[in-house]
DNA sequence: CCATCTTTGTGCACGCGTTCACAAAGACAT
DNA sequence: ATGTCTTTGTGAACGCGTGCACAAAGATGG
């Protein structure tokens, strides 16, 4: 999946494995596609496949929850959905605000799955006086003088940063301060933030590095052996260090 | 970090464990941001702190790459930028197409981040025959038609997928058999694909729910004790299936 | 040339996550 | 009620990734 994680690093949270928890969001997406089709159980055989995973995988992931299934018969769709959400916490509300209203924070605000499975935007944020007041995806922006208020104002614990690299630190800084306690990063940066807050970040540039480098792989696996070792002992051609920003962000 | 990856399952590549490949993306910011304060030399401890890793595992990571270091001294910044590019192959031009220009696959195209690393836009596709034509971050749309032969022409071999759902299996299909080795997937779906095809995926809708887990675990830490195994052995509460759809993309 | 001091490179141990493989549990038919 | 068949839930083994801690390497100063 795309995204590192700069995330809980030890500790597991209430005994549920960190990776179990990033895939129970897949099972609950395939699970709800059963459930529109009317489909009243499953086997984990069939989940499994439906979500991309091992089977065995599946169902250890299951036994963190408890015990849902029936042997023999399978996984009951709708209890299973139900558990899973609310294991999730989607069973409320969840207010989010996006910081930075550019191409990207636009495309975020006009996102459907945001409005689903309990997050409402409750507020989209941008540092441009000429954005203030035109609406976005029915939203109106707001300038960041008044962010702190607005997070007070909407109990918001979920704030997304879509802001280009140099302003994400500060606006992460008093996203914090104003009581945020879990950040979407979007911009190409390392976010430092207090003990108890919780970063994820997604990363445009990263992803597209990691599949070069196997797509290299690739291509070198087949044309090579005709030049051995040549590229590893790889001298120092001045190749010039490509005068290039650290990646920033649209916005 | 955000993103789960839906990738090389076994195979480490190359020696470099997959970990390590997922980390030198961040180095090689962190790095190209001391290059153009002209530092030339850096220690192992600074530059984990810039990328916000540990030092010891920065090291090993490098170590996978070669002894780039001098001891009692640090890490050559240029060299350093230099090796990495090269491990990534992002000293070559990788011609990237987009499909799906809805605001997500706009936001994409903008994104400057692309263009710099050696990473093109040759092309923006989409299906709506009104989009065909209209230049998006001056590049003009092209039909869904064409797609084999712009890839073919254009010697694509990496698919950026920012169409809806429902979208989203064909259009990979279609990719694949037209060349394409290398897959980000935007779209919220499980993609198949063929052996030897790599696909990372990034979802923002998991990405939330993951942050809204641990949100929901933080509350529940101060509040609960009052009621204990309440919330474990919970009823089936009738909350009724939130009739959701699969969180479909904006496009 | 030698001593000291800094920083790398890595051997080792530990813990998490994955996978296999199977026993236990229950449905279903007879 | 008993047997068969399906599918879950999990014990155990394995492998990857992480972090500690230290020896070796080299720079620097006298």
């Amino acid at each position: 999946m795309a995204t590192g994680r700069t995330h809980r690093p030890a500790t597991r949270s209430r005994g549920i494995p960190e990776a179990t928890v990033a895939r129970l969001p897949l099972y609950l997406r395939a699970l709800t596609a059963l459930s529109e089709r009317s489909v009243p159980t499953v086997s984990s055989e069939e989940l499994a496949a439906a979500a991309g995973v091992n089977s065995a995988k599946l169902r250890k992931d299951f036994s963190y929850l408890g015990s849902y299934g029936t042997r023999g018969v399978g996984y009951d769709v709708e209890y299973l959905v139900y558990q899973i959400s609310r294991e999730l916490g989607l069973t409320q509300d969840w207010p989010v605000v996006i910081v930075g209203i550019g191409n990207l924070g636009a495309a975020l605000a006009n996102y459907g799955g945001f409005a689903s499975r309990g997050f409402r935007v409750a507020a989209l944020i941008d540092a441009d006086p000429a954005l203030a007041g035109k609406p976005v995806a029915g939203i109106p922006v707001q300038h960041t003088d008044d962010l702190e208020k607005i997070i007070q104002d909407n109990g918001v614990s979920i704030g997304v940063i879509a802001t280009p690299a140099g302003a994400a630190q500060q606006v992460c800084e008093r996203l914090v301060a104003a009581g945020v306690t879990s950040i979407l990063n979007f911009a190409p940066t390392v976010l430092n933030v207090p003990e108890g807050v919780d970063v994820r970040k997604v990363d445009l540039s990263i992803e597209l590095q990691i599949l070069a480098f196997h797509e290299q792989r690739k291509a070198g696996e087949e044309a090579a052996d005709a030049v051995p070792a040549a590229a590893t002992s790889g001298d120092t051609t001045d190749q010039g260090p490509d005068g290039d920003v650290p990646a920033v962000m649209p916005a």
